[in-house]
DNA sequence: CGCAATTTTGACGTAGTTCAACACGTGTGG
DNA sequence: CCACACGTGTTGAACTACGTCAAAATTGCG
C-alpha cells in the first residue's frame, strides 16, 4: 500500500474511467438484457422497426443525476447501456439503504411494472447512459404484434434470473468474509458478462456504498480486503481489483 | 411459558393445522399469481378455455416430497396452491442452505423459464398442494393467442414484484434482530395475504428453516423471540404466532 | 409410555461494530 | 502558492452482539 503511494494519483480509476468519457464503455446491442425488444421484430413474414416508436437510446446521466424517484409511476424502464446504477431505498428516518446495482446490459425499473410505480430511486454512479423503453408504446405494439410479447417474455426472465443469482450471492452469508468474497464474485461477473473472464476490474462504486449494500460498517469492509490481499487472494489498489484465486474465493464465498 | 403448559398440547398448531388435513387452507384462485393465465382468455370476441390444455390442478405433496429437482431441465411452473416450500440450494459440501419460502398463491419455479432448468429444488413444508403449468404447452397456446401472453407478462412481472420485496426484507440488516423481525413483517403479509391483516399466523416452517434461511443459529433465534415477547412485541407459542404492536416491530426492522 | 427431534437457556469466545485517529486527494478561497 | 476543510479509505483499541458448545426443557411420534 505504502509502495503504490508514488503513482496511486494514476491508479487505475484515472487509467480506465478517467479522463472522463473518452473511453466510455457501452456495452453491445448484442448483450443487453434489453436487446429482445430493441431489433427489428418478424411479424406475419415482413420485418418491423417497431422499436422507433417505444426507444429512445442512450441518454447520458450526469454522475449522481438519478433516473427515476422512489415511488414515481412507471413511465419507462431502462437498459444500462454504460456505467452503473445504485438502487437506493429510503427508511422513514432518511437513511438512504442500497438494495442493489445495475451494470451495463442490465434491466432498471423493470420490477416497477406490476406495482405501476418505481420500487426505488437510481442513481448513476459516474457518467452512465441509458436507453429507455416507454412502457405504455411498447404495450400497445406488443398488442398488434404477438412476436413481441414473447420477446418481452424472455428479457423478463432474463432479468428474473439475474436477480435470483444477485439474491443468492449475498443471502445468509455466515461471515462477513464470504458475504463479501461472494458480492465481488457476482459483481466480476456481470461487469465482465460480455468480455472474456479476466477477473480483473473496476469496482464502481465507493467502500461506503458496497458497505451499506452488504451491511457491514466501511472499516470491516477495508479489514477484510487488506486481509484477502495479504492472502494473495486478491490485489486492491484504490478501485481496481484483480481476483487471484478464483478457486479459493469461491470456496470462501461459501463459507 | 410455564403457566401455558397445562393447554400447551391444545395450542394453536392443533388448532389451525394440526389433525390434519381436514381443513386445509387452499388458495382462492381469485387470489393466486397464476391466475392470469388459468381463467377462460377472451380471443377475438370468443371466450377460450384454453388452460384445459396446459393446466394440472391441485396435485396434493406430501410434506417433505419435492416439487422439482435442482438443475433438472424446466417442464412446469407452479403455483402453491395450499401449505408452504421451501427453496434449497446446496453448495460442494453437500450443505443445504434455504433460499425463500413460497406460500400459497405464489409461483414456484418460475425463476427457471429463462435458464430453462431449476435453479434450487422445492419442498413441501407440511402437506401442500401445486397448480401446475405445462411450459411448452403454454408457450404454444399464446402464440395462437395473444391476450394469453399478455396475462403470462402480468404474471411474471407481479411476481417479480413479490420477490423483490422478500428481497428488500433481508438485504443488509444491521442486527439479527431487525432481520429476524422484518421476515416476520414480510411472511406475516404473505401468508396472510388474501384475509384481512390479523398479524396473526401460524408459521409453518422449523427454526432451524428460519435460521437457515436468515442465516442466524437457531439458538440466537430463540433468544430473539423470547425478548421479543419479554417486551410485549409478539406473542408466540409453538408455532403461533402473533404480532402485538406492528408500529414498533417496522420501526425495528429497519434498524 | 418412552425415545427422538425440536426448542430454549446458560456460559464463554470471537467476529464485527463503534469510536477515534490518521493518511491521502481534491477542491476552495485568500 | 499555501492553508484549510472535506470526502474517502485505512488502522488501532475497546466493546458487544452473535456464534459455539453444552445441557435442560418441551414437543412430537411410534
Amino acid at each position: 500500500m505504502a509502495k503504490s503511494k508514488a503513482r496511486s494519483g494514476a491508479s487505475a480509476p484515472f487509467n480506465s474511467r478517467g479522463m472522463n468519457s473518452s473511453q466510455e464503455q457501452y456495452v453491445k446491442c448484442q448483450d443487453c438484457a434489453m436487446n429482445p425488444v430493441c431489433g427489428p421484430v418478424v411479424s406475419g413474414g415482413s420485418q418491423l422497426s417497431l422499436a422507433d416508436s417505444y426507444l429512445t437510446k442512450r441518454c447520458a446521466i450526469q454522475s449522481g443525476e438519478q433516473a427515476f424517484e422512489k415511488h414515481a409511476p412507471l413511465k419507462d424502464i431502462f437498459a444500462v447501456c454504460s456505467g452503473v446504477f445504485k438502487l437506493c431505498d429510503q427508511n422513514e428516518i432518511g437513511e438512504e439503504k442500497i438494495v442493489g446495482f445495475r451494470f451495463a446490459g442490465e434491466l432498471l425499473g423493470d420490477d416497477a411494472i406490476s406495482p405501476n410505480r418505481y420500487n426505488y430511486k437510481a442513481i448513476a454512479i459516474g457518467k452512465s447512459s441509458l436507453c429507455k423503453v416507454a412502457m405504455s408504446q411498447l404495450v400497445d405494439c406488443s398488442k398488434a404484434v404477438p412476436n413481441l410479447q414473447l420477446q418481452f417474455i424472455s428479457l423478463l426472465t432474463k432479468q428474473n434470473y439475474l436477480n435470483h443469482q444477485g439474491i443468492n450471492a449475498i443471502v445468509a452469508k455466515k461471515t462477513a468474509e464470504s458475504l463479501l468474497v461472494a458480492f465481488l464474485l457476482n459483481i466480476a461477473k456481470r461487469i465482465n458478462a460480455s468480455n472474456e473472464q479476466t477477473w480483473q476490474f473496476d469496482l464502481p462504486m465507493s467502500r461506503d456504498d458496497i458497505a451499506n449494500f452488504l451491511g457491514l460498517r466501511r472499516e470491516t469492509l477495508s479489514r477484510i480486503l487488506t486481509k484477502l490481499q495479504k492472502g494473495n487472494l486478491i490485489m486492491i489498489q484504490g478501485k481496481n481489483m484483480k481476483l487471484l484465486n478464483v478457486d479459493v474465493l469461491s470456496r470462501l464465498a461459501n463459507q
